[in-house]
DNA sequence: ATTAATTTTGTAATTATTACAGAGTTGTAA
DNA sequence: TTACAACTCTGTAATAATTACAAAATTAAT
């Protein structure tokens, strides 16, 4: 299924460029920030703005198209993977890393209606750890 | 142990606005932002200043006293807690509540090396959830 | 073609954070 | 106590991410 489809599929109209945006997340596995959004299509959209990649990335994150991720407290990134994963940040290279990870019931939060879960693991990857 | 005892112990000089600070986030739940701190802090310390809630901050993280949380993607959280645990934020409310989770080995992250893991989850909490 | 609805754009405003230099404080040793 | 060095705190200015908003452009329907 291509993506316009999947944009009309949660009521969300596949203009040119959301079309781009969805399709640009979706296969770049480093989860971009809305400036690496924004820088890598400007060229092929010369008048692309920023706030329409902010106005995008929202709607996605609302349709439940993306997930935001706060992975690293200073910007923004976006998954266009829904399924639960983990994030992993190295903070020598700065790439985010995807890892498989499986929790144990939480106690705490009972009767607590939890929409989005997300988990965060930072440090060294091994490309960087082997430099050192 | 007292709180100057505390920073001593970690080569802080635990100088009056310090131990304020530190004091402050350790006795606060809410795991607080900076600008919390200082708004709490400011009227007992007339000519406190942004900056050096940044800084302190900043140091008692570096040191390993506070867990830096990128919990809301917006601001910055502290917590004075270290042990591991998961944070959830009621999406109405705002309120951060803490909860004892457990994670099963992960793989994909197979030779690196982690030095921090948060969970984070978000939804409503059982206030919100029974006002609706 | 006209009109209405929606999308996109660009500028300006807001907000969190950092940089940095000067002022203040503390501790130590003559 | 004075002098000096080291460290801490302050305040302003800069930077960077995000949002607000109104005008322009595009799309869809009649």
């Amino acid at each position: 299924m291509d993506s316009a489809e999947i944009l009309s599929q949660h009521n969300i109209k596949p203009s040119i460029i959301r079309v781009m945006i969805y399709d640009f997340v979706k296969n770049t596995k480093s989860h971009p920030t809305v400036d690496e959004i924004y820088k890598h299509l400007q060229p092929m959209a010369p008048t692309l703005s920023r706030t329409t990649v902010y106005n995008s990335v929202k709607l996605f994150a609302s349709s439940g198209l993306f997930k935001a991720l706060s992975i690293d407290g200073i910007q923004i990134r976006y998954d266009a993977d829904i399924g639960h994963h983990g994030h992993f940040r190295c903070e020598e290279c700065d790439r985010v890393f995807d890892f498989k990870i499986h929790e144990d019931a939480e106690s705490g939060l009972d009767g607590f209606d939890i929409t989005k879960r997300e988990i965060f693991y930072s440090g060294s990857c091994i490309e960087c750890k082997s430099k050192n």
